[in-house]
DNA sequence: ATTATCTATAGATCTATAGATAATGC
DNA sequence: ATTATCTATAGATCTATAGATAATGC
């Protein structure tokens, strides 16, 4: 057996960590194809390859791909899942009943980007791999099942934030923060080439200083507004009040 | 030659005819396959099979499975352009040299949204496409060459309309629009399934209600700040002013 | 005469499985 | 004894092209 080269590291001694070490090599390469190609752009054999073992060692962990793209999912999305339900918590505890928006929206964001700049380059790999998820018509039930309860517990307190506000809005507000939140996480460089320079879609630091607030705001203003420039079925639509 | 049904009509008289005919059959069969699963979720056999003629025919007008994408996304990305462009233009002249952010975002967003919700399913369907390609890697370059135009005639306005913000805040803010934007475009049913069916994604109507308002006053917000939560490093990064 | 479409086909790639081999585990 | 890994291989699918066929075009 030609044994790969494991980084200068002689040879794991158990079977546990041997089988430990390949799968969580295993997912650190499908984890940075999946986010440059999306899921039918990367092949067992890609991901062999790229580890430097044989496709059919991909099969005998995780049977097919769909298994794999979900275990890659899988591997972190508690652990975001969790951290941003703690701090959520915490700010729930913290605020003495009275949330707001931003405080709220910096529990759930804040959180995340940090464990994105501080936790190594496979934490944003799976970023931008959750990114291209979102926004995908397969992938987007995989957010349900593993975001849901987070996204549901900053909604409530939201709906404590903006008391006068319909679940409409609320619903609405936070499918632009997502969307917005999931962009960034792509870090495709069309920021940096459209500002020539100005913003760098790695700045996760930017990004952190501006996006709570900024949603903020647009949540206030969508919840508290009472009249819009004249515009024929604006207020048709809005139920719920 | 088994000749394949054209929805109750009898064979095109011309070449020319048949040739225009064909093609859209091809790009309306791939733009909605590709909404669905993505560029390498679709093998030029799928759009084929749709379209019931010869995978060779594929090959015959777009030579491989790339080309094939760029048509289906120049089709229609030019009229979307224009339209902005012009509503840009119009909402300048109309508004006598004083902009605002949310007159600016109507013309750029509303726009489009009306031609999604009037243009019939294919725009529908090239909305979802667009989606994915503008959180995708490979996808992203294609956002650039269809779209900088307009986007830089928005954040021109967008300037004049922020004074004092600097240049980074604005194109961070647009980044967000943008995002959350393209999200909804992707019309993924997750927000019907979070809220329990009080949104539908495909309602474009209430996002045209309320994108351009909240995003708006994102920008306000991000723009004319001059103090935060305390938050060390709030302040540090935003150069420029 | 030209061109839209189809047939046939070669080569590459991918998926999946059976079975062998070489480690670790007691 | 078990299991991590590899070899071999079959079948499916995909890409791409050459060349035939059946329309339209004058």
């Amino acid at each position: 057996m030609a044994r790969r080269l494991t980084n200068n590291r002689r040879r794991p001694r158990t079977k546990a960590e041997q089988r430990a070490e390949t799968l969580e090599q295993m997912l650190d390469a499908a984890e940075y194809l999946f986010s440059k190609h999306g899921l039918s752009g990367v092949t067992l054999r890609d991901v062999a390859l790229k580890v430097g073992v044989h496709t059919s060692l991909m099969h005998y962990y995780f049977a097919d791909k769909r298994r794999l793209f979900e275990a890659v999912f899988t591997r972190r999305a508690g652990t975001t899942s969790s951290r941003r339900l703690d701090a959520l918590d915490h700010y729930e505890r913290e605020c003495g009943g009275s949330p707001t928006v931003e405080g709220a929206l910096r529990a759930f964001l804040d959180t995340d980007l940090e464990l994105y700049i501080n936790g190594g380059e496979g934490w944003r790999n799976f970023a931008a791999f959750a990114s291209q998820v979102s926004n995908s018509q397969e992938g987007a039930a995989m957010m349900d099942l593993h975001f849901d309860p987070v996204v549901l517990k900053l909604i409530g307190i939201l709906k404590k934030a903006l008391p006068g506000c319909s679940d409409a809005d609320i619903f609405w507000g936070y499918d632009f923060v997502t969307g917005a939140f999931m962009h960034v996480l792509g870090r495709t460089g069309r920021i940096d080439r459209l500002s020539s320079g100005i913003c760098k879609s790695d700045d996760f630091e930017a990004v952190k200083d501006r996006l709570a607030g900024f949603m903020a705001a647009g949540f206030i203003a969508l919840c508290g507004h009472s009249g819009k420039p004249a515009r024929a079925g604006a207020m048709r639509r809005r139920g719920g009040r």
